[in-house]
DNA sequence: TTGTAAGCGTTATCAT
DNA sequence: ATGATAACGCTTACAA
């Protein structure tokens, strides 16, 4: 049978209590006896009962991952990330579907909280600025931290300066000699958009942004519009590399050239980013680091080991085959 | 306070025994008696404590997720369908990647094994055709479902007809008059590329059959050695969708206009498929109730609650943009 | 620094 | 058909 605390208690000629002070890296344990119940442990190939940990602690040892629906791949990287901090601390993960948009997803994450217990939530967009969520949270005093939240309340988590990223982008794409840049936006990465013409001197003209909502169709719809104008743009940023993929989409069906004739830019460097052609210029951001981060920073606020942060992370420039020279006039 | 099995019972004027047999619908309870203490949990919005359950019970009420790396997307989408019946028999979910071609990934299961002690495991592909793995699993009386298994041994879990589906296609595209048709393999959905050519009389020739292995990199690398023939195909069936885009991307890079020049079409209709251009031909599967039923099958071979079976799902040609007429030669 | 004893909330065992 | 009581394996509170 599966080796007991008691067994490792018995085999280190130390009493339960002290093996559990070892586990759970509790103070008052001499480095000699430390050692002792390590090898006795590793002896016996122990492993502590998770049931009977959360029966007795009362707290779940489990970290919940909400999520609405952005990319499915950037998800799993996230969740690489999330797990990889969790097995580290002994802490599991449940996973959380959330319709953001739906009446009651608050209620669905109460009863979440109800069932599991778990000792933290981690938000990932759209659900870090999602007001009554984040709200309720608070109310009911339970601990989260987020992923690329679009304000850091104070919270804890990790972000990445997206306004300067963005603003990187259309530096890069203002040297190719563009001028005429146009925007399919999902709100947000707008900022950067706006700097980045701001740096160059260019003045913005509002047709050339419209909305978005971080789909594929919403890409193809933008393209559309902007590429119907009587003056249209040399080069497109849209706001996520799906959006972009729409662009590309639209592009291709009307004929036109990439980037010979049209530049398109995205955001994520999601893998797809790699595998249409011509490939994606992109950010890409370090979601699975940015998983295992925030993981961390929740698990350090649950057991009060340190004190936890939001952490900002570094993004890159992947500069591919979809952005090129501007064309002639 | 949260309510206890202790106050459901008092309530309803019961003994605690009582009230479990109710919540584990165990028989030998009369339906007066049953009705009462549905009744009591309810005023008192009870909810079984996991950890003791598991404690006392000896099990953990958890199916945990084996996958090694196919597509995000497909991932997700299984992961829906196992959530959603976990859901509904109040069972959690365990994630474990695992890195199938990697040096000690059967031990790294039998880690998971020992530390969460799932009462059953879900298996994709390609662990469902891992026979070091699988052969563990039997040894140490570990209960499975499998998800496209390549052979069902007369297990339980999800299983489509791939084979049949591979020929499917093939008769569609010999139908669009194509005679040369090349194959970037991964193995299994050969037999339904040579089954197709069979019922179309074609003699096959083994140079239009390369390797693969489920990545847009071999979709390259394919594209590269069946273009470069002397008689080069004129449509490649991919093995899979990532594979399709590599076929695609090279053919792009090439300037070989796809359908006109080239027919190309994949498997597994992953929303990249509709998200390149042009849109590809492929079969869709239905993930996301591959994944409910596995689980479901898996939970009712654990509790015993009716017998379980192998279920084969049907499958969904989508003829889209990428296969076409064979050109004249 | 280390140990003892009393739970934690449920299910298993054995009665009735 | 129902109930009393002892586990289950660990942590907490308190003691030494």
């Amino acid at each position: 049978m599966r080796a007991r605390i008691e067994d490792v208690a018995a085999a280190a000629g130390v009493s339960m209590k002290t093996v559990s002070r070892v586990f759970n890296r509790e103070p008052n344990v001499r480095e000699e006896t430390r050692l002792r119940v390590e090898e006795a442990a590793r002896q016996l190939n122990y492993r502590p009962n998770t049931s009977a940990r959360s029966l007795a602690g009362r707290r779940s040892y489990l970290v919940s991952l909400l999520y609405d629906n952005p990319s499915p791949s950037y998800i799993m990287e996230v969740i690489e990330g999330v797990l990889a901090a969790c097995e580290q601390s002994h802490y599991g993960l449940t996973l959380r579907p959330v319709d953001f948009g739906q009446r009651g997803h608050v209620e669905s994450v109460e009863t979440l909280i109800s069932q599991y217990r778990p000792d933290g939530l981690i938000l990932t967009p759209p659900l870090t600025d999602d007001a009554a969520l984040v709200r309720r949270l608070r109310e009911l005093n339970v601990r989260y931290a987020t992923i690329s939240a679009k304000r850091d309340g104070g919270g804890i988590g990790a972000t990445l300066d997206e306004r300067a990223a963005a603003a990187d982008m259309m530096a890069h794409v203002v040297a190719l000699g563009h001028r005429r840049i146009g925007h399919i936006a999902g709100a947000w990465r707008l900022a950067g958009y706006l700097d980045g013409l701001r740096q160059a001197g260019i003045e913005p003209d509002p047709d050339l942004v419209v909305e978005g909502e971080f789909s594929f169709e919403s890409g193809i719809a933008g393209a559309r519009q902007l590429l119907d104008m009587a003056d249209p743009p040399t080069a497109i940023f849209a706001a996520n590399d799906d959006t972009a993929c729409g662009v590309l989409y639209e592009a291709a069906a009307r004929g036109l050239r990439v980037p010979e004739q049209l530049s398109v830019f995205g955001f994520d460097d999601t893998p797809i980013s790699r595998q249409v052609w011509p490939s994606l210029t992109t950010v890409r951001q370090p979601s699975r680091e940015m998983g295992r981060i925030a993981a961390q920073q929740l698990i350090a606020a649950i057991d009060g080991h340190g004190p936890a942060h939001m952490v900002r992370v570094p993004y890159q420039l992947q500069i591919r085959h979809s952005t090129g020279p501007a064309p002639r006039r």
